[in-house]
DNA sequence: TCTTTTTTGTCATTTAGATGTCACATATGT
DNA sequence: ACATATGTGACATCTAAATGACAAAAAAGA
């Protein structure tokens, strides 16, 4: 597990190393924000974030660059105003710590966080196994060779469980950002494909809608 | 959402059931473990525990009855002992909060764990569910076979509860963008056919105007 | 390099089921 | 009772999704 620590103090930034490194997870840090934009395509697991800091305001910079990615953060910070702290579990924050803090605590919540994703790594359903960080897939754990778009479009549903996806969201996802368009009935035939190779019932088809993979936990 | 606070504070418990109902949750509580124990078949959306109460210890109650069922669980405590903390949340709690606690940061706290819930929404009116993500319709918990059109009338009205919905609005939503007008009858049909399938009460025909479906929370 | 295999995207066709309208029946309010 | 709004069953037509087959493109092997 990769974590990131955007804080400017040089104290808290040390001691946050030390404990974190003890605990064996992998750590980076930032001290400030124009850093830590440049880190971000590192894929942290999780980033604790300062709220201020030299050159600008952590709720700005979580908002414009952590949001949308889907990555957890832990607000750290001195204010301990309750509204900021409001504010920061509001937009989304997986928890809000205040200085000073205790490093057991600290751990403690960051495990909480982590061990959710940690679950998450491979994902089964059924018969079918699909491990994310591998990018693999198994049926009846034997590996199933699925090609690189019948896999991109499998992670999409793997992804985002128990969400129709409509025929132009797997469009958007797959291939507009390539540019060419690609014919709707393309979606389709990749659907029955990959049906073909895992079995027909793991993609549930929503008519007039999209599709669906159902995962129930 | 159902909350439920188990608690020996007299006074706790009158703060945070004003608190809550103020925000509109269903407040509900009790004042030790067996009572907590046969409230729980009301199914809450999360239960704020303390740990120490008169009749046990809120950890092994959480162990033995909560974790299993799944339910988001804050623990509220005195001992802030940072083992404690680690504790509650290495066992799986959502969250760990230690007295005095600020009202507005408890607050912000349950609002970010039943946010997550709110997510998977699932709308439960008399033996009817759907669920608005999957796009799915069970009755008495057996999939209802819904057609396109029929799934995105009734999406429209468990969007617009409890709101009168006219003949021309439903032709709007549904039809208009597609250029082709349709017929008056059209909606009665189709109205019709949902009936068949989920029962005659659950939409209201509210004469010369629309139709409707309540929820009552 | 050239050859072979695999992947990719598009057709045309099939199929089950969805859709929209009619003509008539029934219910409701005044 | 009357007028009007809503409900109903049957029907012809239409459509989304699934499919099998194919050529172009890309990747892998020789």
């Amino acid at each position: 597990m990769k974590l990131l620590l955007i804080e400017d103090d040089i104290d808290i930034t040390n001691n946050l190393k030390l404990l974190l490194k003890e605990n064996n997870y992998e750590f980076d840090n930032a001290y400030n924000i124009t850093e830590g934009i440049n880190k971000l395509s590192n894929n942290y697991d999780l980033i604790i974030l300062d709220i201020s800091l030299p050159d600008g305001n952590g709720f700005s910079f979580y908002k414009n660059h952590l949001l949308a990615k889907n990555i957890p953060v832990v607000f750290l910070t001195a204010k301990d105003d309750e509204d900021d702290i409001v504010n920061g579990l509001e937009l989304g924050a997986e928890d809000y710590i205040t200085k000073p803090f205790s490093s057991k605590e600290l751990l403690a919540r960051i495990k909480r966080i982590l061990l959710k994703k940690e679950k998450n790594k491979i994902i089964e359903i059924e018969d079918i196994k699909f491990d994310l960080e591998k990018m693999k897939v198994t049926k009846n754990n034997k590996e199933v060779k699925l090609t690189s778009l019948e896999l991109k479009i499998l992670y999409l549903f793997f992804t985002n469980l128990n969400k129709v996806i409509t025929r132009e969201s797997i469009i958007e996802n797959i291939w507009n950002w390539t540019g060419n368009d690609v014919n709707d009935n393309t979606v389709t035939v990749y659907l029955k494909r990959i049906r073909e190779k895992l079995g027909d019932n793991i993609i549930i088809t929503v008519k007039g809608i999209g599709y669906r993979v159902d995962y129930e936990k």
